[in-house]
DNA sequence: TTGAAAGCGCTAACAC
DNA sequence: GTGTTAGCGCTTTCAA
């Protein structure tokens, strides 16, 4: 049986409003008899239960999660950061994964919002119907979606997709095919924006393929429809497309970046060991920066505005010379 | 504010207790009043509130997963695999990493541990004074380790190691480095024992470098010393160590497979990339396993034993015809 | 500055 | 089969 509050008080002969007032208002207590009773907890190893707390105060000091797929190498390291952030300032978090079925995962995130103060979402899957009605039960904060009114990170790859065509047209590229995600995804209308800009711009021929499955998978089955185009090079949704791509040219005795560049979006680690030239995305700033967001939502009632973070292109050896 | 057990009794015209039975002890309650209570739950958009279930069941529903690395591409695979099992009992997954300070560690897990029902440890790095210490007050299972009396779940690199410098052997390799990892670490252990004997099999000599960090960085400060040996050929901790090191090679100007080939462990996702030879590790059902382990060691007291699941190679190009 | 008592939302004896 | 009543561990008035 775990050392309770009421043994604290026992141990150090005061009662449990005291030991409450010790740990959670300081100042509403004597000095001495904080010491004495902090010194009691500590030789009892007394930690406070966090959810008889949650029950008084309606604060859990838990954040959930919520990514479209954990083992998608992009949402590593943005875990990782948001939990060790969220950490500082006290919290837990909870994280779960959306690829399952739709109907689980609903009833899976409404428990969890229960135990929570507040939940990051990073799953462009996730209706806005759905995000809507959760909205109204646990303050919500957006990762590279727009839902009205919710705080928002926003990565934008505008930044990143335009450098990555310059780079293009640098090597002398003049039709580049540009592999989208799904058309729902924030991230991908900015990238079919930003590259149909620049493309315009700098006098390139873009040619648009999609939507694509943002997958290994996805990249692979578009491999045909690219080769058709005649472009030399392409511009992937995001690293997994541009992998599975490259994969399927060279099974095919392509060579890349010889006869096909390719470039992709995220900067995953797997890129960083292929030697993919991609879009770096700013996946850990983007975690603390919406841990901060959400923090504050939940502290001040008031609703804190949208932050942008840039992109930039990382150039390494999956896209070279135009061929020719 | 949310709706709670009472706003539902009103509304269907029952006591809270009543509420109560209907959703955790079914068979205690006629059928029609039960399902008056569920219409009105449903109508109310009534869900229990799990803290304050705790409070007097004594179980949160909630599991804690500790990893050494949240960003290292071994992990994301298992936390996946190991959350969407526990789901499936109902049970929600903290996750954290210990790679800071390890004193805000210790502190992180402790009260964490107060919010769980058990949790799951995959940090070779923690020690085990610690995991002794914690598994007193929370019910613990370990995945890739071995202290007294825990339930584990052992991923056995001795087969996969194994098959391994077969590999090597059938390609005319005679020499071949081991670079080890941590010390402490069962999986080293594990692997410097099973690559010695199945060494000495084989009549191969194994020359161990270590011990290494087990990160690119540690893969790429071994170069010097694993070309200094003479070796044909390197077994590498894991993919990490292999790919740092194959990097390292190649910026000297050397050729993998064909100066040096190069198998390392984990098969991450970068690995099936890079078309690295590595063991594969079940981290999928490794955590699966876990998750059942943790499950009954909490349900029923008695203290399930150990897993042990068997690894296997996974040939691609990174190992060759061993030169001259 | 401290104690007493009520209450957070829910479960679990115990009556009826 | 259902209502009553404590009580889980903690916070928070309200008095003293």
């Amino acid at each position: 049986m775990a050392v309770t509050i009421k043994d604290v008080a026992h141990a150090s002969g005061v009662h449990v409003s005291t030991v409450s007032r010790a740990f959670s208002a300081a100042h509403l207590v004597n000095p001495r008899t904080r010491a004495r009773v902090l010194a009691a907890a500590d030789a009892l190893g007394y930690r406070p239960n966090r959810a008889a707390r949650a029950l008084s105060t309606r604060r859990t000091g838990n954040l959930g999660l919520i990514v479209a797929d954990i083992a998608n190498p992009f949402f590593p390291p943005l875990i990782k950061a948001a939990q060790a952030h969220a950490r500082r300032s006290d919290h837990h978090v909870f994280v779960a994964d959306t690829d399952e079925q739709t109907r689980v995962e609903e009833e899976l995130i409404r428990s969890m919002a229960t135990q929570v103060d507040g939940a990051l979402l990073v799953a462009p899957r996730l209706s806005n119907r759905l995000i809507a009605e959760l909205s109204a039960d646990v303050p919500l904060v957006v990762v590279n979606r727009r839902p009205a009114g919710l705080p928002a990170v926003l990565m934008d790859v505008a930044s990143g997709a335009r450098q990555a065509l310059e780079h293009l047209h640098g090597f002398g590229h003049r039709h580049i095919a540009l592999l989208t995600g799904p058309r729902t995804s924030w991230t991908n209308q900015q990238l079919e924006h930003a590259s149909a800009d620049a493309a315009h711009r700098l006098g390139l021929r873009l040619r648009p393929i999609g939507p694509n499955q943002p997958t290994e998978e996805g990249g692979a089955a578009a491999a045909s429809d690219v080769l058709a185009t005649g472009a030399t090079a392409v511009l992937a949704y995001n690293d997994l497309v541009a992998l599975g791509l490259i994969q399927e040219l060279r099974s095919r005795g392509l060579d890349v970046p010889g006869d096909l560049g390719v470039v992709g979006v995220d900067n995953t680690h797997t890129a960083r060991h292929c030697s993919l030239t991609t879009v770096d995305m700013p996946t850990a700033a983007a975690g603390r920066a919406a841990i901060d967001l959400l923090l504050r939502r939940i502290t001040t009632e008031d609703s804190p505005g949208t932050v942008t973070l840039d992109t930039h292109l990382v150039v390494r050896g999956s896209a070279g010379p135009a061929p020719g």
